[in-house]
DNA sequence: ACGGCGATGGCACTGAGTGCTGTGAAGAGA
DNA sequence: TCTCTTCACAGCACTCAGTGCCATCGCCGT
């Protein structure tokens, strides 16, 4: 691969003007090169900055840690997750809004898939890398918590609902991501993660593929003992359709 | 609070005879002492060892690392876990199987409230406790994940629905447990959890509370706007049941 | 007494991350 | 053109987490 094409780069401060600090990218660039060859805890901070040719003080001012160079656009990826759930409206069918946002996530990765692949196996064997990349997807789930918190604000059971969808619609995502990434980026990302986001949605009482065009049909179903008493019933309807 | 009632320790190797080693116990009550003193980053290990009295080298061979005295009956819990569903049978309901699974977790924070909830002050305010904490949770989620897996081979999406079942209960019940530790301990988490479990079950196509004794004879009760496509309505009921 | 043997303590080392200072290049203003 | 400012960078020194190695001590069986 092309050490300087596998390399997305933000740009952080220098995005208004469309200029791109280099020195990030070659950061990334000589990291990813060295995790490649002798793996990642075989490689120090201070073997990336003599293969990039800067001192070591600037790789810290770039990133945080030395995982963050692993992960060099999520916090981009973030940003605009957050600003696409805030520019929504209150017509919006809140647990779609959150699949689409979750779908702004697979298209960072499909964006570029075989810096995605290689990373992906850098992840699956290194358990520091696990960890943080934890604590990336958890800030992702925050965000729809957040968000379908305040959507379902007022609500019974409001924000246990919006914990749990949240929760469904990563592991969902994750569930379509890592299928794809196991396959070397091979197959249609988009529409694995399509179908898994339709299962959530079809739990969580919205119809997964709502027709724009068409009428609203949707349909529900309601499985229930019999002996239930009445009021579990209703209870079911009013969960299944997320009404109070 | 007691310092060394506070500790819950476990033992590890000495457990078979029941013996506890008191080293592990004493640097867990250290620990946690001179971290509510001062804070977790303002305390380094050689100041947890010097209060309690042992060698710096000794705190490594019981903790790993720093962030794991934080946590020193994860472990053991998740140990409980992963035996609990494997003893399982095969007649048993996944969903209800992994949320039972789910409050030995509860159980575990429950056993010792106080020192559940000083814990989790420390690890909302301790950014990178609260990273360690995913990854513990992680396991948990894992082994209810794979759990499912098995149950649900052969299924259709199966690890589909296995991953997002087990994302969905993981997050109900940590809803429930950290409303249950901001509160200080107080109010029932028993019920609080059954409750947020319930939600899931409803939602994943079990009944909440199956009645063991009587006979099984569902109803199934089916609400559907007017001109939705026989195949929808088909759809629809095999995801609730979760069948192909 | 002797020889393992496991738990512990001490020491030195690596490597991540931080604070501080010097330096050079680019830009604003006289 | 000279100067002053500013900012990115390099270099240094330091703290601290975590590891490997070895010495020591107590315990137990022979």
């Amino acid at each position: 691969m092309n050490s300087s094409s596998a390399a997305p780069g933000d740009g952080e401060k220098a995005r208004a003007a469309g200029a791109k600090p280099p020195m990030r990218d070659a950061l990334v660039a000589a990291a990813f090169r060295l995790f490649l060859e002798r793996g990642y805890e075989q490689t120090t901070v201070d073997d990336i900055v003599a293969l990039a040719g800067v001192g070591r003080r600037s790789f810290f001012r770039y990133f945080p840690s030395k995982e963050d160079v692993v992960f060099p656009d999520h916090e981009r990826c973030l940003a605009d997750m957050e600003a696409f759930l805030a520019a929504g409206g209150e017509d919006e069918e809140p647990v779609a809004r959150v699949c689409d946002a979750a779908r702004l996530v697979l298209r960072m990765y499909a964006e570029n898939p075989a810096f995605s692949v290689q990373r992906y196996r850098l992840t699956k064997r290194v358990p520091g890398l696990r960890a943080y990349e934890l604590s990336v997807v958890w800030r992702y789930e925050r965000a729809l918590a957040d968000y379908l918190r305040g959507r379902f604000a007022g609500r019974r059971d409001g924000t246990l609902r919006a914990d749990v969808i949240a929760a469904a619609v990563v592991a969902a995502h994750n569930n379509a991501l890592r299928s794809w990434l196991r396959s070397d980026g091979q197959g249609d990302a988009g529409a694995a993660v399509d179908h898994a986001l339709g299962y959530v949605q079809s739990a969580f009482g919205a119809a997964p593929v709502p027709p724009a065009a068409e009428a609203p049909e949707d349909v529900v179903v309601v499985v229930s003992r019999r002996g239930a008493p009445l009021w579990r019933v209703v209870q079911e309807i009013e969960t299944t359709l997320g009404r109070d």
